[in-house]
DNA sequence: TCTTTAACGCAACTCGGTTGCAAATATAAA
DNA sequence: TTTATATTTGCAACCGAGTTGCGTTAAAGA
């Protein structure tokens, strides 16, 4: 039984063979993938319900997180952190690149506390960054 | 010649009844608005092909611009600050209520300064707060 | 092996938003 | 005031990301 197949039944997901070519991909991104990405890199042959599906057992089962998109896709990266179907735990920015339109998560800048303005309850902060990517800065 | 007339005028806009209708809610509103409110509450006279125009164009000239919402749908408030069709200018945070989905201008909260992480060159960050509002707390 | 339940695939659908184009109207020049 | 020009509007048709229903396939556990 290798890590994937371990990983999946950890969280109550069956190995198909799709579900762990899946998992894979988002271990080995850097980044984040939309659904539609994730359709072009395995190929085309999964059908993007099966896709959607797969996604949403993901994210609700603590393995991915969605991150913000320049488009308003909807997109996901892995979870480094406790995550589970109980909770997700994350506390690091996140950036989009304004030239690759790829989303990081960047754990080593963490959300300052902010502090409450006139009568709104803060609860969760959200930080996204933009700019220029690594990979495309010249 | 009204205020709103001369809003528009200075931002190359016709003074339509629609246009001025349009301006008046984003002036009155202490909040935001999405295509979809502004055609409830001007009453469905208007098509929604005409709507979405204008915010457009309203968003290109810098009158509104665009805050974060809680179901990815496109939202718009009034810009305060000197924003023009060259450039918007903001450097505030905006609050998501978890109870009445809205979404608010804080404009007492400012964008903490971020530095840049490992080859990441930031050009601009947004900060999104989420909660319970001043009307939504018991 | 048998039974149960999760995962898959297909088709059809939803819905926020867009595009093309002709008609209406605001603006400014004559 | 009339006329010319450019913007705005309305209708219909369209687009595309994501969803729903349902019957079929295939893991997992007994
Ligand atoms: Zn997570
Ligand atoms: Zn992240
Ligand atoms: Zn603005
Ligand atoms: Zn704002």
């Amino acid at each position: 039984m290798t890590d994937l197949d371990l990983v999946l039944k950890e969280h109550g997901l069956r190995k198909t063979t799709f579900r762990k070519e899946l998992l894979s991909l988002f271990y080995d991104s850097n980044s984040s993938l939309t659904a539609e990405e994730v359709k072009n890199i395995l190929g085309h042959t999964t059908d993007k319900v099966t896709i959607y599906r797969a996604l949403d057992a993901f994210e609700k089962t603590g393995l991915i997180h969605r991150v913000p998109d320049k488009s308003n896709l909807t997109r996901y990266a892995i979870c480094h952190s406790e995550c589970s179907s109980i909770k997700h735990v994350h506390n690091h920015a996140h950036f989009i690149c304004n030239s690759c339109n790829e989303t990081f998560c960047i754990n080593d800048i963490k959300i300052p506390h902010i502090e409450g303005a006139k009568g709104f309850l803060i609860k969760n902060a959200k930080l996204t960054l933009e700019g220029d990517c690594p990979q495309c800065q010249s």
